[in-house]
DNA sequence: CTTGCTAGG
DNA sequence: CCTAACAAG
């Protein structure tokens, strides 16, 4: 972990962190708390909060931190989550279709970060594909869905970035083992050219790829078989941001020390002055 | 625990064994596997198997032991099943009533022990009321099925040991909390009742209680609190024998050195010659 | 293989 | 509070 503290002094400094933490009431145990304290994050945003507002209790708010959860109506089931250093501004759930706003995929908090324009930070749980045909069709909805919502964000100009779990590999360099999911979930041709669009049609950046150019840079491994320890991952977890936070990456990387989910925690840092 | 080698060099001992492992999956992760070794048993009487014979594999049937599993129709739910040393000249599943052979909810198994009469030992795992009327009733019926049956084995004058989770305490001296439980399922007066009639009327004996006349002798408590730790337990778990088993009870224990479910083994040791 | 739900105990 | 099934990932 680097401290922001070794930034120079005059160098202010977001630090925005995504993890899917598949089940909060799991990764508290594992000790998410305990490294949120020290991981000098400024925002976090999870996927698979998998808790209901009832059993949302304190022990889920630490002090020091603004909180924000947008659970599924099914319980147990997908929804996100932000915990922030920072106060909210203003705080939206869903996305205005019923995929994402019945299962707690998205949610938007805009923040004064002192910039020309007010920042949106967003936590998006995109929906899994592999389990079924049926599960592919309604991601490949949501893509659908979404992907409008993403132009006319570019439209306005908005100021954005949206952490999540995009349930997709973008290329051959993000995933080990690509000849053999070619036909799996989360890799396939129409997924990844999504990502595509998104990137080089729409503008948005992705900032980890911006500042880190390496293979083997991962953030989820499946639990089956040795694919943590033989890292066989996929990197699944983006951070997609509007242009004007393109110059502003300074670093991003993948935490690995500690195991709170089968997701790792993606970290960047993006400059403020 | 007693070794069998303890009596003397001519006494030719049984050592029944009737646990029920609250799932046979469960237990064996626990050690009951190893205990079954070194508890000198000949015949291990289970309840709650929770398996389907799909998942009864190899490592559940060790060397050196006949095997018997009758499952409930639905998967991971009651079933009983018996581990011999001797030979079984014959199994039979069930007792002829739909609650009792859809649910594997009792075995016979044929000994010949060299005694005037072929022995039968029996798993029985009688249901639980607890959940509601409706379990309570079905419970009833149960009882009073298997009272007929209970009557014609001892018309036949059938040399048999019923050892079983019969989900009832007898007397005060099986129960911890006598007062607090008075309306709890298990400790109704009608199903105390039906062992009074079992016992003292049809003539079966409670073999434990033969040789054991102490308080505070249980073989199952609740997982809730601290009832294990504080012994807050009810007797619950007998070999129900016909009358010629009386006088060859020389001894009966429970063990409670280890745990493998909820109910702990209860073991008795009867006199062959 | 893992989380969390549900039913049953 | 524990076991196991189930759905989902």
């Amino acid at each position: 972990m680097i401290p922001k503290s070794s930034y120079p002094g005059d160098q202010k400094i977001l630090r925005v962190v995504s993890i899917n933490v598949n089940g909060l009431r799991s990764s508290v145990t594992k000790g998410l708390l305990e490294w949120m304290e020290k991981s000098d994050a400024d925002v976090i945003c999870m996927q698979e909060s998998r808790i209901t507002h009832a059993q949302w209790t304190d022990k889920f708010k630490p002090e020091g931190w603004y909180t924000h959860l947008f659970p599924a109506e099914r319980p147990g089931y997908a929804g996100t989550a932000i915990y922030s250093r920072l106060p909210f501004v203003s705080i939206t759930d869903g996305l205005g279709f019923e995929l994402a706003d019945s299962q707690g995929r998205f949610i938007s908090a805009e923040f004064d970060l002192g910039l020309d324009k007010p920042a949106h930070i967003c936590s998006l749980y995109l929906p899994s594909g592999s389990s079924g045909d049926e599960a592919q069709a309604r991601k490949d909805h949501f893509l659908e869905e979404y992907k409008k919502i993403l132009k006319q964000w570019r439209d306005e100009d908005k100021s954005i970035i949206v952490c999540g779990d995009y349930n997709i590999v973008h290329k051959r360099i993000d995933i080990k083992n690509w000849s053999g999911n070619q036909k799996a979930s989360g890799c396939l041709p129409h997924e990844r050219a999504w990502l595509d669009h998104i990137y080089y049609e729409l503008g948005y950046v992705d900032t980890f790829r911006e500042v880190r150019k390496e293979a083997e840079l991962y953030s989820w491994w499946s639990n089956r078989g040795q694919a943590r320890a033989k890292n066989v991952g996929w990197r699944i977890d983006y951070q997609a941001c509007s242009p004007d936070w393109k110059d502003r990456t300074v670093n991003a990387w993948v935490y690995k020390d500690e195991w709170f989910s089968d997701h790792a925690p993606v970290i960047i840092d993006y400059k403020l002055n």
